[in-house]
DNA sequence: CAAGTCAATGACTCGCAGGTCACTGAGTTC
DNA sequence: GAACTCAGTGACCTGCGAGTCATTGACTTG
């Protein structure tokens, strides 16, 4: 006998919240906006959640849920990734990059929201949070890259951490404000090119010159770089003993 | 025949309006939690802003107004600087970024609603168009060292440039959240450490680490490094001949 | 088809906070 | 000390928007 329940209803109202969150915030977003635009009634919104903040948790949680287990599992599968090799290692770490960052650009409105602190006052320890949580994180592979011998040991682990987590964040920040997609694979390749030569030790870094850029795949060199002779495998051999 | 106005009014109802606006953002402050720490009356704060966020405005764009000020000043006094030779460029740099962290920790409280858009949705764009600002001041910075041959010329400088921005961005926002006051010396002699280490060619590298670390000067080198002989002035001269 | 259920509606309530303004009285001038 | 000015006051007005709830009617069941 029970009137069954529009089973798109509550997916709607999540999308039409995203859309008008995203665009005036938690605090001037109204509970009618986004009812109107999903094509409901403000009663309808009130009976999928307890409040417009509510709504708003739901959103961000999701995001920051998801992206906090892809930087978890970025440093946990660094080690073994490192065993297979140093190049194997390189491929690992731009797969990751790729897949967070497609994530983010999927979700840009959502994330700009997000890292902007729902542009109020009470979520903005949120993204801190995550904020510290990405650069702890950083410092542990970090500290691994410098154990196995790939980063300088007089690396200041901590500040370089500080540092790489910033500029993964800076272009972030970017990307949801852009308006169509850059080359992702390009970007993040110069990002890890900068770690590399930043934090690299002068064997790494010289070695890793030396590699055929095979721009395509998921090389280490930036495009522009000139490279010299094929001599390949030199890097990830002379790498992987350290380990 | 007129009465006086209290001198100190505005500026009281300025003071008390930051650090009501730093704890609950511009749409959560109520006017009368600004008139109430102010001791002064609604009215009064009519009497000296048009609005709520006329207030806000006023405080933002004050703080706004000198850091861009000081980025400024921070690349058209770099060419000058190098032509007295790097270490003494090295100084004026640190004595720069000193100058305008101590600032911004002296204005913690409104640089940290600043960093977060006023919490708002109206003053997001603000920091955004700051920071690309300070972002391209970097990349200017960082082409005039490729060109004195400090930096590596293989720098990817707009990467590099939003990673160091990154850096210092990332850096400003820990600041602001810090309740006592961290050695700040300390840490930028780490970031410009992390900068030269990064982008600087191997000759510099070499060069500054032989320099003794006099660690209460303005040197480059972080502490922990163990330096080696007294080798002193010599970076300087590699690199003063380059300008 | 009658009875019953419950998703959905939207007019309504109500508290809140931005902004106003008639009034007060401190200080000034002559 | 009378007249005058204007900074400052705070009760009040007002619009807005979050959240409610009596009502509707689509759908199920027997």
């Amino acid at each position: 006998m029970p009137r069954p329940s529009d089973p798109h209803a509550k997916s709607r109202l999540l999308e039409a919240a995203e859309r008008v969150f995203s665009e005036k915030g938690l605090d001037r977003a109204k509970v009618e906006d986004i009812t109107t635009q999903a094509g409901l009634s403000k009663g309808a919104f009130y009976l999928h959640f307890d409040s417009k903040s509510d709504a708003f948790k739901e959103l961000l949680s999701e995001v920051l849920a998801h992206l906090q287990c892809r930087i978890g599992e970025a440093k946990d599968g660094n080690l073994p990734a490192l065993n297979q090799g140093f190049e194997h290692a390189l491929e690992v770490w731009l797969a990751r990059d790729l897949a967070m960052f497609e994530f983010i650009w999927k979700n840009r409105a959502l994330m700009r929201i997000t890292l902007e602190g729902g542009r109020s006052a009470d979520y903005q320890h949120l993204i801190e949070h995550f904020a510290s949580y990405a650069q702890s994180e950083t410092e542990a592979l970090l500290r691994q890259g410098v154990a196995a011998g790939i980063y300088r040991s007089s690396l200041d682990v901590e500040v370089a951490a500080a540092f790489i987590a910033g500029g993964y964040d800076r272009f972030a920040r970017q990307l949801v404000r852009e308006s169509k997609k850059p080359d992702l694979k390009k970007r993040l390749r110069e990002l890890r090119w900068m770690v590399i030569t930043g934090a690299g030790t002068p064997e790494l870094i010289s070695c890793l010159q030396q590699l055929p850029a095979e721009a395509e795949r998921g090389d280490s060199m930036p495009p522009s770089e000139s490279a010299a002779g094929p001599v390949a495998a030199s890097a990830s051999a002379v790498l992987s003993k350290t380990v």
